[in-house]
DNA sequence: TAGGTAATAT
DNA sequence: CATATTACCT
């Protein structure tokens, strides 16, 4: 962006004696603090940094000098926690009002804070002592929102665009809705790709230009899409209808169809998936190879895993190699024996046998797991620590039994949101997956992420930080996933349903999000197994912040409590296990998860215990929202379930 | 013309 | 290599 472009955008009013020809210099800041030292330093060095600082040590006042004369000032910086006003209400109010940017400040870096921070709307969130390296840069969410500004398509969509529904009976599908405000601030949107700091002033935001730039699904897109879908109802979603409701300009139709045949694929392995797990449950096959062909969730994957079946050598022998990578660090790799492996397997055949009518549930957990495996995706790009090979094979076998194709789903994301909620849980799973959705691609080559988060990342944020840049093994996550889906499904059915009654709803969202990414994270780390190749790195935050979390969100349904107890439990081994580790690398932090077998299999086995109380907690009012999905999947399944052929979706009802 | 699917491009 | 785009067929 020029400079010129930025004296435009800025709003327009008067400047004042600004001289926005060495743009950084001079910016208006309203440093906002109740601390008086701290907003002196603070002072200090933003001006050392050459902006025209404002303080206010009441956030009453900075609101008021906002509202005076919204044009008086570039950026925000808050403190938090103020005895006037919530840091995050003056946020959300400046980011309701004026749309500046916002950054957070507080000594407080709990992941938490950083998140609802993140969530509500801050462009970035300090830590205390603030390095003026920090400050420095904090131009650029000024530049950043002004070049996002105009193209902002924010008041045709959100609200009022949807219930155009017809006959339909339009579920709630809110999916979007307030947030936007808030979130889309500091998310960039589709097109309009944006670079980070770059001064030379070359730009080509030409909105008149031809070239029609190729979309790019961003969340808010997605959810618009899925929202679509949702209204309309998966058989009725056709591009154009879904085209219209979304309301998007600049969207083809052909980029809907394309959208809608990727995500109809991506629902149709879903669908397979489930398919599996109930061929799993009924051929009983320890050995794995019956369901192979079955299982494959694409040709090419059923070849991987009956190859890796020939090289593994049956599914036991696989188990014990998959699982390999941590049974090195288990004295005694009891979880790898025969008999604990089926039970793993049988757990998940319990559960799909305990649950074959609840559909739902199995889309929610595989949409976890989905999302893991999206981030696991990730990992692969970025390290390719693991064999290949080795990561399929244990998909397909050790975790054969409840999400094997996943390595195949495209965009996982696309799970949570795909099925067309469009009601609370598609309010409560959206922000979950989203963010998955976000982080995982923003380590994606192909996605310019934005400068928050980036700088989020940086900020050793927790969970995106173990998400990102963690180096786990493909296999772990996986693994771990579905450990964990199998054993404690109710968890996650139990968090997501009870989000809604927080306060706000990206209240909700946030908390729910947390917990989810602490859930996920936990499960990195719960099947403990040492994972020793495990390089994560600010575990122990992530720990807290889950046991927190999920735990005093869960025990909602009575039946659930002894889950929670093991989970707990595991979180707490987690935590052992993991307080002493450090960033560096795993070899020696080895000894440490030694802790963990015993408990954990002893969890494991308390899971599997309970297989009839997972069941009873585990149905839940209020699934209507997933009918449309399930329904379809279900009768897919019904038709096809034991004829296997993942490849027959032609009879899939989404067919024309 | 629209939708679905497969091929191709990025 | 995944995913968006384009082409082609119904």
């Amino acid at each position: 962006m020029t400079v010129e472009e930025i004296r435009g955008n800025m709003g327009g009013g008067e400047r004042g004696n600004n001289n926005y020809d060495n743009f950084p210099i001079g910016m208006r800041v309203l440093a906002v603090d109740d601390d008086t030292i701290c907003l002196k330093v603070l002072d200090g060095l933003l001006r050392k940094c050459q902006y025209q600082v404002t303080t206010t040590s009441q956030a009453r006042m900075a609101l008021k000098m906002l509202r005076e004369n919204r044009d008086r000032f570039d950026l925000v910086i808050s403190d938090v926690h103020m005895p006037d006003m919530d840091g995050f209400k003056l946020l959300e109010l400046v980011g309701l009002e004026m749309d500046l940017p916002v950054i957070m400040l507080s000594a407080n870096s709990d992941t938490k804070l950083v998140m609802k921070g993140i969530s509500h709307g801050a462009c970035d969130y300090l830590v205390k002592p603030v390095r003026i390296e920090e400050l420095r840069n904090i131009w650029q969410h000024v530049i950043r929102k002004k070049k996002v500004e105009p193209k902002s398509e924010s008041k045709s969509n959100d609200h009022d665009k949807s219930y155009q529904g017809s006959g339909e009976s339009g579920r709630g599908q809110s999916t979007t809705g307030g947030n936007a405000d808030q979130n889309g601030k500091c998310n960039k949107k589709r097109k309009d790709e944006e670079d980070e700091n770059d001064e030379n002033g070359n730009d080509n935001e030409d909105p008149t230009t031809q070239k029609r730039a190729r979309v790019v699904w961003s969340i808010e897109l997605h959810r618009k899409f899925v929202a679509a879908v949702g209204q309309l109802g998966i058989e009725k979603a056709v591009p154009k209808r879904i085209l219209d409701l979304m309301n998007v300009e600049g969207l083809t139709r052909e980029n809907v169809a394309s959208h809608l045949q990727k995500y109809r694929l991506y629902l149709k392995r879903i669908n397979s998936v489930q398919t599996q797990q109930a061929n799993y449950m009924r051929m009983g096959s320890l050995d794995g190879l019956g369901d192979f062909r079955t299982l494959g969730g694409s040709g090419r994957y059923t070849h991987a895993a009956l190859s890796s079946y020939t090289s593994g050598g049956g599914m036991l022998g696989r188990l014990n190699s998959a699982a390999g990578l941590s049974a090195r660090n288990l004295a005694a790799s009891q979880l790898l024996q025969p008999s604990h492996g089926q039970n793993l397997c049988n757990s998940g055949n319990a559960f799909a046998k305990l649950n074959p009518n609840i559909p739902p549930h199995a889309s929610l957990i595989q949409g976890i797991s989905a999302s893991l495996e999206l981030d696991r995706l990730q990992h692969t790009k970025s390290t390719a620590h693991i064999p290949l090979d080795e990561s399929r094979l244990l998909t397909s076998d050790v975790l054969g039994c409840l999400n094997n194709s996943l390595s195949n789903v495209p965009n996982n994301p696309m799970l949570l949101q795909g099925n067309p909620l469009g009601n609370q849980h598609s309010l409560n799973m959206a922000p979950f997956s989203s963010d998955s959705f976000n982080t995982g691609v923003n380590g994606s080559s192909n996605w310019q992420n934005p400068a928050q988060l980036s700088k989020f990342q940086s900020s050793s944020f927790p969970l995106t930080e173990s998400f990102i840049n963690s180096h786990l093994p493909q296999n772990n996550v996986r693994e771990a996933a579905t450990t964990h889906l199998q054993n404690s499904p109710l968890d996650f059915s139990a968090t997501a349903t009870v989000s809604p009654p927080f306060e706000d709803s990206s209240r909700g969202e946030i908390q729910f999000r947390e917990s989810m990414a602490g859930a996920v994270q936990s499960m990195n780390h719960t099947p403990s197994q040492a994972w020793a190749d495990n390089k994560q790195r600010y575990t122990h935050n992530s720990n807290n912040t889950f046991g927190n979390n999920l735990i005093s969100q869960v025990p909602i349904i009575g039946t659930a409590s002894l889950s929670n107890e093991n989970f707990g439990r595991r979180m707490d081994m987690s935590l052992i296990s993991r307080s002493d580790r450090g960033s560096s690398t795993l070899v020696q932090h080895t000894e440490h998860d030694k802790l963990t077998p015993d408990s954990r299999i002893r969890s494991n086995e308390d899971y599997l215990l309970e297989p009839t109380k997972q069941q009873v907690g585990f149905s839940p009012p209020g699934y209507d929202s997933l009918d449309d999905l399930m329904s379809a999947m279900k009768r897919e399944q019904d038709g096809g379930m034991l004829d296997e052929e993942q490849y027959g979706f032609d009879n899939y009802p989404f067919g024309s």
